[in-house]
DNA sequence: ACTTGGCACTCGAAGCCGCCGAGTGCCAAT
DNA sequence: ATTGGCACTCGGCGGCTTCGAGTGCCAAGT
């Protein structure tokens, strides 16, 4: 009973700071919410929850404000999930009717995920790793150059130059596009590097280099980090909270221009169901030790293929931003299955 | 006589201002410049150049800022040519070495131009329309879907899914495929859509459909416009100069997040020689009044195919700028041209 | 005809002061 | 365990003063 009006407290601190972004104070807390007893009361409760380390003064006489651990349990067990409001179920039918291209689809997306979080959005391409071929092409550029293009059952489309270490004719080359086709064609691409062992020995001393280089090229597009991809969006949000916030927004727009970093902030969620949710010093990424992250991942052919999600200031509405996050995901998962 | 030291204090002005940032008085500028007069009579000269608009005061009691009209002057009459720095050469040489593939060239551009500049950076994708055809790949994915691949002699290279309205099957493809290459291999983009003029005429009634949609994709995609392609970098230069500064980064960071602004600022350039320069209100572009942008074109085989640049404050060093984004763009010319 | 030193004036920035009030912790009473 | 009472803390805010950089103007000098 104690235990659960103190939980309530915290609750509701969290509430109100994430709405007014103003240290909240015993009484304002009474005042707003029908917690039912006085504000020396709660003043206890707080006394006991700042111990515990889930609120902080910022200074002696101010209110309370949650600390990263006390985010961290209301995430864990105090909220609820929040439908989404009507906008936003518009917002994303809208997105839904007129995608094209899976470049559009991710654009689409990641704007989409900016508009109704209001915060900057990633979104990461399907891996290759984790879906299957579809179709090989190599094409000819020059008598020792040529590319070779990746296409994947998730729409992802991946093209290398290759130099060869020496000439070919057309000839070899169709040849050599028909056999990787027969072999690899409908196959995940994580199989692809077992399908590929014996493959260079089975061909002629003399067309080797070239099939080698070839093969070589396929190895290192399927590679886990050589097939990241990312797109990032409503970076103008970082703006606005920084305005009036202490949030110093130039590490972040930094990290945020670090692939490395990205792809550490996604990939993690990717193996990992539901919605994943790291809050401040939570991230051990460089310069996001004040933001939260929130992800998850999608799915094409109900396989998670990779992740998608924001990034904003720890105190964020954790409800609203993960029910959008989580739908946004399903709602992706669902184009691509579809298409 | 006169005018030429009205001049020099103008020079002078732009210099410290650029330099310290905050509104110059004239005082301070006896003393770090040898114009070999008294402040009274400099005082003088800078009433005259704020008459004449080139030089405001941001209140009363203050020093003057130049104003978008005497950074122009500046810029027009005033400025020298600023040599590169070694370590600017050095990151440009460094930089050189390893360049793959034109996503690699773009990308490490872009990184370049932000590191050298410390500015925000802007490069744009040599458009299809001014290069010319090195190579056309139609690959079926599935009975009526087909992908398009467009290789220009810049490297570029650029996709397409096609829904074709009725099924086709692969002799067809290929037929049309070696139709078509035979027709625009070699050929410049921009002559596409003449040479494909009576194309679909050429074929047998039924196949028609397949071939209209691919001729209409095809002349899509080389349509200016479409096939702008930009990368950005550098971004968090933003929130350096937004920090002291009174440029509300919002507006600007959402500018650059709308290719239809980015487009806007590039392409005027590609068809103006040399480098360009607009200041402050000089931009129409809605969000960057505030700022300056530097841009120039750059070639492949001596034909300008798009551009490059910077957005800045517009109290930046003009001729420090200038002479990087000239160097960086007939850098990327070389590197283009030489492979 | 410029240039220059002198001088009065303006006005923002910075520092200081005192008040207000939100918020706290503690305690005694229930 | 809860509550009202109470003394205390301290940041924020408005008002006040001071300081000084910078100006414009003018009369005198070259």
């Amino acid at each position: 009973m104690l235990e659960d009006r103190r939980l309530a407290v915290l609750r509701a601190i969290v509430e109100d700071y994430v709405s007014t972004h103003e240290p909240v104070g015993s009484k304002a807390l009474v005042e707003r919410h029908s917690l039912g007893v006085s504000p020396a009361t709660i003043r206890n409760d707080m006394a006991a929850l700042e111990d515990e380390g889930y609120i902080a003064q910022p200074h002696t006489s101010a209110g309370r404000v949650p600390t990263d651990l006390g985010y961290r349990l209301f995430v864990d067990r105090l909220s609820g999930v929040k439908p989404l409001s009507s906008a936003e179920r518009r917002a994303i039918h809208q997105f839904l009717d007129s995608a094209v291209d899976l470049d559009d689809v991710m654009l689409r997306t990641v704007r989409l995920l900016a508009q109704i979080t209001r915060q900057v959005a990633l979104v990461q391409y399907p891996l290759l790793n984790r879906s299957s071929v579809r179709h090989i092409e190599l094409v000819g550029l020059s008598a020792t150059r040529l590319m070779m293009v990746l296409i994947a059952d998730t729409g992802r489309v991946e093209q290398r130059v290759i130099e060869s270490p020496l000439e070919f004719d057309d000839a070899t080359l169709g040849d050599l596009r028909a056999r990787l086709l027969t072999l690899v064609s409908g196959q995940s691409f994580a199989q692809v590097p077992e399908l590929l062992t014996d493959f260079v020995e089975e061909w002629p001393q003399e067309q080797r280099p070239l099939v080698a280089v070839v093969a070589a090229s396929l190895l290192e597009a399927v590679q886990e980090q050589a097939d990241e991809r990312i797109v990032l969006g409503g970076t103008a949000h970082l703006a606005r909270y920084g305005e009036a916030f202490p949030i110093a927004i130039q590490p972040v727009l930094e990290a945020l221009e670090e692939q490395v970093v990205l792809l550490r902030l996604l990939g993690e969620a990717t193996s990992h169901s539901g919605v994943m949710v790291r809050i401040g010093h939570e991230n051990t990424v460089e310069g996001l030790g004040a933001t939260s992250v929130v992800t998850a991942r999608y799915t094409h052919a109900d396989q998670p293929v990779a992740s998608l999600g924001i990034v904003g200031p720890t105190h964020m509405d954790y409800p609203g931003t993960m029910s959008s996050v989580h739908a946004v995901a399903q709602y992706l998962s669902q184009i691509l299955s579809g298409r």
